[in-house]
DNA sequence: CCTGAAACGAGATGGAT
DNA sequence: ATCCATCTCGTTTCAGG
């Protein structure tokens, strides 16, 4: 079987919710040919699972005010202090994505900020508090971000 | 100035509906202090003017079966070749997100797959396509991702 | 650019197949 | 588990300030 729980009919509601979080359940019956309550239902379902975390508007983040991106490695300075980076990094609000990681650095983190006097400063601020040293790659172009990525292919038997 | 044509009460909406898009316009009124139509006008206005880009539904990666997230930076073979790696990889599924950056690589990309056998792959298909070395670095722990960012906090005379 | 009302369409629920 | 009928609530448009 491809994945425990998740058949065909819900995975196509997936994506198009992952392609148009806004769409009606109306809609979605006549992409999937279910009646408006069936994937109503269906949708509740998935969000009850957990399989839809929640639904988001995607910024120009450009054009608000937030041109700069860059992702921060970091590793640790001291490997015998507790690894809690992600803890200690979550109250700044520059940082929109963390990750840990196997490689040289321990942890990823994508940031966005107004310009690169913003990034020097978040850079010192995410240094001190996670103790940590950094290396700063800086995202020139942005071709895609986030876009929908399929799960397996559903299998007959599901 | 903070940031042209963007003020105050579009920033609110902006950040409303990065954390929930899904949210009505009739609770949108309630947030910002506006009737419900004012707020429609406003979103439209936003949509036209690109400052929404669009709405998407975050989905549970791990449990529709592409548990497997990794970065791949790549660098190309042939220097003298058209640099022209974010159209010669769109197609590739497994690619949630592209960025061109400054550093040692000149791509990084973000994928997602099913297994380590698939994501073996992946890179074949992504050096095939491409004509790229790469460096790959899993992802272990997703902590957040995609957080909403706010702008630079709206100024008074906007 | 905002409000408020009116018409329309979609969301949500319960009962039947 | 899906469908249908129903009621409710949100969306959309428009006239007017």
């Amino acid at each position: 079987m491809s994945h425990p729980g998740v058949e065909a009919t819900d995975r196509k509601i997936l994506a198009l919710l992952a392609h148009d979080g806004r769409m009606s359940f109306t809609d979605l019956g006549k992409a999937t040919g279910l009646s408006t309550s069936a994937v109503h239902q269906r949708v509740k379902r998935l969000e009850q699972r957990d399989l839809i975390q929640g639904y988001g508007a995607t910024i120009n983040h450009a054009e608000i005010g937030v041109p700069l991106a860059a992702f921060i490695s970091i590793r640790p300075i001291d490997p015998s202090q507790p690894d809690d980076c992600a803890a200690r990094l979550e109250h700044i609000e520059e940082i929109e994505s963390c990750w840990s990681v196997a490689g040289e650095e321990s942890y990823v983190l994508l940031v966005r900020c107004t310009s690169p006097a913003a990034l020097e400063d978040l850079l010192a601020r995410v240094r001190a508090a996670a103790n940590v040293s950094t290396r700063t790659t800086i995202v020139l172009t942005t071709y895609y971000e986030n876009r929908p990525v399929a799960g397996p292919a559903a299998d007959p038997e599901a």
